[in-house]
DNA sequence: CTGAAAGCGCTTACAG
DNA sequence: CTGAAAGCGCTTACAG
């Protein structure tokens, strides 16, 4: 039942705890260790199964080696595969990471916060929600290791892995125009949050330099109500209160949910409207067109906030701040 | 930078470690500590930014409060929304959940077992993969607290959540026969785990109660090449090579990458070929009729799971070996 | 009512 | 080449 402890393993081969730490984590090194005890101290360990206990390893070094990972929404699976490939990139570093899902409220992101660091992780991947700057800041301020993806905020200096909003979202609402779009609408959050700010921005950017820009084209959806708030803008699309011949889905969520939406109100992609999403979908598999769609590079991001997150880890200095914006493509 | 510890509270109020810690862990009941220390000692817990080192704790205890969870495939939706409601079910228990993929591979899986033993989880769900009955042998054997969910071995007495698979699929063909059809072949992976075979029987029950049964309709397919496999299958399907007027398809997966299939080679459900699936997938919204499928109860198996390790781990003698099985509903 | 001591399992100087 | 000791931060008997 109880597992073997190095104790024990001194006990059997009659040596003290110290000699089987030093043999056990490879610290033998120049002779320091008598040949024969390495070898029979391996094996002793081999033969009654030991498994060193981190909790006590990490307790005395200071390093849990596991990491804390904050998703602002697992169930969208932009999010989850973001989770699974930082998992995986962690793991290769010899850390395990603990996934808590914020739900996009910055209470329960500072509660998990809290509750990570009493388990002492190492450091974190975050993706902040809003309103949440104080709890990142204090994070800051202690120089816990913090690699913030998706988004950041923009007063609050970190390390930050993100794609450039502004210029997938100008891609999405240039290729529209290029269509022979003119009345383009944007389907956003209505959030602050400046990643979603820079996907207005660029979308704008690219209207007005087309003399098409009308701020009632830009549909705020809350993200509690979206269902609901999507349904309500595309029946006046569809009712043709509002001339609509283009729509840039601001988030992959928004897009499903609308396609869904056009498909049910018979509203034709893109004979009717033209569309642009973020990510890509299982969905648009069954859609009699090609959807175009940005493209966001998953798993390079989950592969340089690991990156980096691991820099800091090793190198106490490293606090560099820097923000890494990955370009995202649009697929058509 | 350091956190404080409770030897800086008792330094600062002037008692010893050992007070601190009976007040901080609400042990002071019945006058063991006067009150007004009580009082001095949360305040100046307060102060500092106390926040316990759960890995202290932990080594003293025995209890890291944490459990490990392996999936079989964090990608596909069912497990990660499996994932996701574990998670939420220990975390109200006050439990940390570490979660990881074995990738159904029953060698990754050992692996992944051994590595959260090394990280003291007090126990385990675990959806198991094929052919890993030795580990999950080995755990039983030591008495570790372990629930598998979705799938189980027969021959190792574990506790296990699971739908009750025969019957899910019993009902999937009824109901097509019930449609009329004739001619209905089950597609499904090829595999020795009992909750797939459960699978296969049900449909085989029915067929057999039908006179309907033939071998050559029960489609094996490979987890490795599913995509190809499916669509080879619905290739002859599609050029008529055999005669099939209904299909069911004993996973998501396999029901996701097929209706894709169908809808490419344009042969209509359910005019040309009827189908039941297994989940519930956004796709079904994108298709022209509504999509019979059997809906797992996910969140109650989440529930169910996160119930009985929490009993295992309060009582040490509750290592009951019990089978839940939790049916699941036909919706068309 | 409170404190000193031992111990959870490990590692890291230090002494011999 | 090897061992004794101290310590990581906490908790739990035990003594007073």
């Amino acid at each position: 039942m109880k597992r073997t402890s190095i104790k024990d393993i001194a006990q059997a081969v009659g040596v003290s705890a110290a000699t089987v730490s030093i043999v056990l984590t490879g610290k033998a090194k120049n002779g320091r260790v008598s040949k024969e005890m390495v070898e029979k101290i391996k094996v002793v360990a081999k033969e009654m199964n030991y498994q060193p206990n981190r909790l006590a390893r990490s307790l005395q070094s200071g390093q849990s080696q596991t990491i804390g990972l904050l998703i602002a929404d697992i169930l969208n699976p932009f999010f989850a595969n973001l989770a699974f490939h930082i998992q995986e990139e962690m793991r290769k570093a010899g850390y395990a990471v603990i996934i808590m899902n914020t739900d996009e409220d910055s209470q329960q992101m500072e509660e998990m916060i809290e509750l990570m660091q009493c388990r002492q992780v190492d450091g974190f991947i975050i993706v902040p929600a809003e309103s949440g700057e104080q709890s990142i800041q204090q994070l800051v301020d202690h120089y816990v290791p913090l690699v913030l993806i998706d988004r950041y905020y923009p007063n609050v200096q970190t390390s930050n892995v993100l794609i450039d909003n502004f210029d997938a979202s100008y891609q999405a609402t240039q290729y529209l125009i290029q269509q022979g779009c003119r009345n383009i609408a944007l389907f956003i959050y209505d959030t602050r949050l400046p990643h979603m700010e820079g996907r207005v921005n660029g979308y704008m950017e690219a209207m007005k330099e087309n003399k098409l820009y009308d701020d009632h084209f830009i549909k705020k959806i809350s993200y509690k109500n979206i269902t609901e708030d999507i349904c309500k803008e595309l029946q006046s699309v569809a009712e043709k209160k509002e001339l609509i011949d283009g729509i840039v889905f601001g988030t992959n969520t928004i897009a499903v949910i609308a396609l869904k939406q056009l498909f049910k109100l018979k509203v034709k992609v893109p004979e009717d409207v033209r569309v642009v999403c973020f990510d890509k979908s299982e969905v648009f598999d069954f859609l009699p067109v090609p959807i175009p769609y940005i493209q966001q590079p998953i798993q390079s991001m989950a592969r340089m906030a690991s990156r980096l997150l691991l820099e800091q880890l090793e190198d106490t200095e490293s606090r560099n701040g820097s923000t890494y914006r990955l370009p995202a493509e649009l697929i058509s």
